[in-house]
DNA sequence: TAGATTGTTAATCGATTAACAATC
DNA sequence: TAGATTGTTAATCGATTAACAATC
């Protein structure tokens, strides 16, 4: 990896997947280069911000020439880590879950999912995506064994602060937290992704109401 | 509505399902009031931002007492717009469709899911939450009949711009959008909340890579 | 070479934090 | 009244935009 300085902003890194995302789509159609300013137009964003964003982590471009659009969603796609594929287990096997673990290719986004857990005994067994469901008596041995990097929290909110603490204390580093209850207040050195839906369908709720 | 001012920017607007989640947290602990520095510790915010938010919108507090939690949650519901319930629509009903029609109560965020829409013919006739899966054939009737607000997309990527489009012309003004597609550069009029889960992941993998 | 476009510095804008008078 | 805490103004900080010299 090629940052130049070490902490960059996370208004930043929240640009950068999406870069990376119009960067494939551009990559599809087959073209070869692209200059801040086109791409700025495509994403509404302004040049300067793009470039800005981007030397952050390098210097990708040429001048008078733009930027190579495959070397730079590689590049975009080093700086992300997604090509070192981190061990992720779901927690929660409900719709939310499932419908993650049958539906979402996490390994483009780099994770894989090593371990699925669900509390109710009734799905001890049934398997999504070749993934055996364990029972969540199992989740420590599992844990112990297979070191994941991730977990995911498909679970009801009343349960993710004990599910959560004891994932931390099996070294655990990251969430991606689909529950209501904020984690990175009681776990400021982990890091946590939260898509917290209600949030978002309130904001889109004001935002129509206005 | 209380607004002071027109504009509040966004970064206001997407921490008030917070404080309205927190609120409703406190509330139901049976707890009166609280003041800002009480309710900055339990966020991680500062006291100066929580005041400085809600002086957007009116004056809640009180000198010497600082806030009633009750009356606070109501205000800021109020605020959000989720006490006028509006009419949204499901396009898609796989499984991040149907998680979302079965698991997730939209009344309490300000909408009332009226109907579900889905290509597959094989789906059409199933219900979902007491709701039938129509076939597409039949938005175009259905929404000149029913005049939805807002429509739940998801869809695959591919099939987004098409149905945004005809949604958008029978005057659907917002989406709450689950493709990998961005609407908001195409209709810069119209409200969209992206919950853009690969950008979610992509960028859990950066933070958890450092 | 001339034109285009970068990388980077400087200027602007907006958001967060600090401070404090007003007041319950 | 004295203590607490708001509402609000001023100061600071960070992020975005504009400008331009460097250079392909």
């Amino acid at each position: 990896m090629n940052n130049k300085s070490r902490n960059v902003s996370s208004s930043v890194i929240k640009r950068l997947p999406r870069y990376h995302r119009f960067l494939g789509d551009l990559r599809s159609k087959g073209l070869d280069r692209i200059s801040s300013k086109e791409l700025s137009n495509l994403m509404g964003l302004t040049a300067s911000q793009i470039r800005q964003d981007l030397n952050c982590f390098g210097e990708f471009g040429q001048q008078g020439y733009g930027y190579n659009i495959e070397l730079l969603q590689q590049e975009i796609g080093k700086i992300l880590g997604l090509t070192k594929l981190k061990k992720a287990i779901l927690i929660g096997a409900g719709h939310m879950g499932k419908a993650l673990a049958m539906h979402f290719d996490m390994t483009t986004k780099g994770f894989n999912l090593i371990g699925i857990f669900d509390k109710k005994p009734s799905l001890s067994g049934q398997t999504v995506q070749n993934l055996p469901i364990h029972s969540m008596d199992r989740l420590d041995e599992f844990c112990r064994e297979n070191k994941p990097d991730m977990a995911i929290l498909c679970i009801p909110r009343g349960e993710a602060h004990n599910v959560a603490e004891a994932l931390v204390n099996l070294g655990v580093r990251g969430f991606w937290n689909f529950t209501h209850y904020d984690l990175s207040v009681e776990f400021p050195d982990i890091c946590v992704e939260n898509v917290h839906l209600s949030d978002s369908l309130m904001t889109l709720c004001y935002n129509i109401s206005q």
